[in-house]
DNA sequence: CTATAGCTTATTGTATACAAATACCTTTCG
DNA sequence: CGAAAGGTATTTGTATACAATAAGCTATAG
């Protein structure tokens, strides 16, 4: 991460997160290199990265902008998330290692904590909650898989989701993580696969249900 | 595509899918910039493209080299595209328009005449039958789905497996096309998703089939 | 007052020179 | 003879200047 492309990644890539940069703002290439302290070639680089994530999107004249999501689109990142990760954890049923579930149990058990003493400790709920999805991830031994699900997963939107998590469902989410080590156990690629499904569709339904109230999408002035 | 990057990325990607470059072989940046008849500069951004939709690999210190794929790799490839093509499928069938139909109607004859008439003319079967799932891909009206999908069946096996598709095979093609136009008109994404499946897998079998004897791989010459 | 043609400015694309990193080869020491 | 250290060559990364393209503005004609 010592790369003048590698820090102008993650810091343009940390400007969208923070909604330093906002949606649908349109993003000059020199603009972006004197934030980053570097040269427009690798911010160039770094935008190439971020445009395959969908981060950023580029109209017809390769003007950047940043990537601008509604709720259908939301919906459907969500579907494909749901549909990628149970097979993941299909494959995972069949593969995963006497560690990986060691590991795997070991980050529920820290997300159990970090809901458990009080007021829940959301940081902490999201950085293991990121673990054990990566372990299922890296037991299904699919490199293609793993890729494709960062695409939706890694979605301004998408990481933003478990911050509206109640307590409710921070709890149901750390019971579906046993339910789901459960079916590993007995090597249950169906079971692990549905409680995938389940655990993730939930997952909309509470960020959609957070936002009922609040159902501005917002303006997309950039042309298809 | 008349910018420089763009005909590097054709150039180098028909290389590689003609056997030109062959799988494993590692390629330098000014190289190919010689080839292409372009500086290193395009040549850095076509490679970046070829590298996420997994024509090439890095190492750890960045010398960039041919995907090579095994079977399995290939089998999985498959897994997937049939999963994400049959989710394209459903969506489409509660979404395609009358001009869409029309257009898959109008490629499916095109296809049965490239097989009817004497020999098969099988260029002209890849050129239709891409159109035609194309199609089923724009009705899908997802392009998350759109993108993801490109990564799995733009690889350079998969592109080749139908130069290796018998008669036999060519004619069950068109009739599975056939069902998936009538699963549409009867907008029933379940049968549309499951006709889709069987497509797709029935594609791979053929070629894993075609490979068991004759390991030997034939060279495609398809542009982009 | 509107629309359009032409000019001006803003923005991205490309080439090239140089810097940094890494692989490879050679030499030397155990 | 083998291994490790050093230096050299190869390859990729970055900065910068310039070219090409697209957007925006202004003036002019209808």
């Amino acid at each position: 991460m010592s790369r003048a492309s590698d820090r102008a990644y993650s810091h343009i890539r940390n400007m969208i997160l923070s909604g330093e940069l906002q949606p649908g703002l349109q993003i000059r290439e020199e603009a972006l290199a004197e934030l980053c302290g570097v040269s427009r070639t690798p911010v160039r680089d770094a935008l190439r990265r971020l445009e395959a994530e969908l981060f950023i999107r580029r109209n017809e004249s390769q003007r950047s902008f940043v990537a601008d999501w509604s709720l259908d689109d939301l919906e459907e990142a969500f579907q494909l998330r749901a549909m990628l990760e149970a097979y993941a954890a299909k494959r995972a049923a069949m593969r995963i290692s006497w560690d990986q579930m060691a590991r795997l149990r070991s980050h529920n058990n820290a997300i159990k904590q970090a809901i458990g003493a009080g007021k829940p400790d959301i940081s902490r709920f999201l950085d293991h909650n990121r673990h054990f999805h990566a372990i299922i991830l890296e037991a299904s031994g699919s490199e293609r898989l793993a890729g494709m699900l960062a695409q939706v997963t890694e979605q301004p939107v998408v990481l933003r989701t478990a911050r509206q998590y109640d307590l409710e469902n921070l709890r149901r989410s750390h019971h579906e993580h046993e339910e789901l080590v459960m079916a590993f156990d007995n090597r249950d690629g169906e079971w692990a696969g549905a409680v995938m499904t389940a655990h993730i569709r939930r997952a909309f339904h509470a960020y959609a249900e957070a936002h009922s109230s609040n159902t501005k999408t917002s303006q997309a002035d950039e042309a298809a």
